[in-house]
DNA sequence: AAAATCGATAGGAGATTCCTATTCTGTATC
DNA sequence: GATACAGAATAGGAATCTCCTATCGATTTT
């Protein structure tokens, strides 16, 4: 017992509405006459009503049979509309992708990736969520993004990584610390610091609390930020120092005038790596691939002098 | 060369987005996982495009399947609608009813059938097209109309014609004429008369011809109207008198106070036939016969006085 | 290492779909 | 009024699809 119409049979009836006559609707559809009439009858018998009014001269569609076809042609045009995407799509970069984004790189490096994608790939469109990289992780995973922008390395066997570029971290303390007075620092410079961090579900944090362990700097624990925002907050107000990614002091510290200082490491000492991560099993990996030439692009064109690429 | 999906596959791919997992997704399709998996990827060959990312633990529908899925899940509503509503349209009066009119009574009586047939049958929706009766008959036999509400008799194999009422034609005439002293006229005071008719497309006006032959009264040829407006208006400027059908004197010579006057035959001598038309092919006979009672019902309810039921 | 999970593949049975040939029904034509 | 004609329905058989069971291959879990 199948509930459904066939989407052929409701070709045919289309092309009897079309055609008004069932020989000439037969040969639209590249069939003989015989087999559209087999057709349409069980599409009535389907749905227990006669759609087509069989009469001498004109073949005239009922009440139901033009309520049929007008829905028929509406799902003609989707399916037509799957037909010609789909491969689109796929090839192309078209429709939607999903990119996740640790929130310490995404607000900061995105929005002019944004604009370029959009000016060279009107159809596509980015469907962007910010995360925590270790829930970003588990959400690329389950399949709800396509791919993710985040802090290197991302660990298993299911997941393929493109490094995009290294992204200096600065140390970020108050205006009134007496580190202040030195343009550039050393990694020897950090023992005996008090280092604020985020939580740690961010990939920052294990590197934060990495350079802790090696350079004898203590880790505070009894707060931990949940945005980089935060974190420059709490450093304004003397509570510690902490270490803020290049970007970030690009466009949220440098640009208006706050109340703390940052000071680069020397021969870019102390950065991370940022790069696009996505399933191993993707089919997709070529689009990916180019929008990693544009990111690359957007950070050599943009922020070169910032960054090691 | 089969250039589209079928419905079945669009059914299978939204079961696989369903349920994330081919096996399950079957189970749901009622078929086994070989089978599904199976149409699946004929699906992907046709479109020429991965639409399912296989991985171990989740299965992940890539961009392209995803915007695949959204339009098949459109699809699948109308597809839902029609096997939902084709059989209420035919049973009951419900969906699109195209119902043609002579202009000489359409007016003056469907209104109050419209909200009639609204209030019983919420579903059901008028597409009322006005016409002259000849035309109305070729547009009808054209498929253009689903039935016809004129003045009968009208001839044809094709057609079936179902009877709703008489209706009596009044003489109009300016005020100042002297037959106005009568309260009733007899066919014998129409010799001599100077009479106007609608144009040739009309069947009242056919009627009309074959009264003045018959009572040797003057058919003036040179102004024929195309509204029975048009013809009061002409009877009001003293152009001469004609013949206006019982319900327009009551909708719109009787309860407007204007200019002429009209005056009623003895005992209906003059009165025409008022009836529904549809083809004979059409299966749709049994909601038609529907809409007669209705009509006759508004007839008998609201009009008993001043029609021959 | 063995068992289990999950999707892909192979081969054959059963339905559908389509074709040609023919029938049926109602018109036009002589 | 018999005959041809048009147009759709029906019959029967061939080709194609769809689905099933059985099995494989890859990966994970125990």
């Amino acid at each position: 017992m199948n509930t459904f119409p066939t989407y052929r049979q409701l070709r045919y009836l289309v092309a009897v509405d079309e055609a008004r006559h069932f020989g000439r609707a037969a040969d639209r559809c590249g069939i003989s006459q015989p087999s559209l009439s087999l057709q349409i009858g069980n599409l009535e018998d389907l749905l227990q009503t006669r759609l087509v009014e069989r009469g001498r001269g004109a073949v005239t569609l009922t009440p139901a049979g033009r309520e049929v076809v007008e829905r028929a042609r509406r799902i003609g045009e989707e399916m037509q509309a799957i037909v010609d995407r789909a491969p689109l799509v796929s090839r192309e970069l078209q429709g939607t992708l999903r990119l996740g984004t640790t929130t310490t790189i995404g607000p900061y490096l995105l929005p002019l990736v944004v604009e370029r994608l959009h000016r060279a790939h009107p159809g596509l469109r980015l469907y962007v969520r910010e995360a925590a990289p270790k829930v970003l992780r588990q959400e690329l995973l389950d399949g709800q993004h396509d791919l993710t922008l985040t802090q290197l390395p991302e660990t298993g066997r299911d997941l393929r990584e493109h490094r995009l570029f290294r992204e200096p971290l600065m140390l970020a303390l108050p205006e009134a610390h007496e580190l202040t007075a030195r343009e550039m620092l050393s990694v020897d410079d950090l023992a005996g610091l008090r280092v604020l961090s985020l939580g740690p579900a961010y990939a920052l944090h294990d590197q934060i609390a990495a350079i802790c362990r090696e350079h004898q700097a203590e880790l505070l624990r009894d707060y931990e930020g949940t945005s980089l925002d935060a974190l420059r907050q709490m450093v304004g107000m003397g509570m510690g120092v902490t270490f803020l990614p290049r970007l970030y002091v690009l466009s949220e510290v440098e640009r208006r005038a706050l109340t703390i200082a940052t000071r680069p490491f020397r021969s870019g000492a102390v950065s991370r790596t940022i790069g696009l991560v996505w399933r191993r099993n993707s089919p997709n990996a070529e689009p990916f691939q180019r929008i990693a030439e544009i990111i690359r692009a957007v950070a050599r064109e943009e922020f070169a002098p910032h960054l090691q690429l």
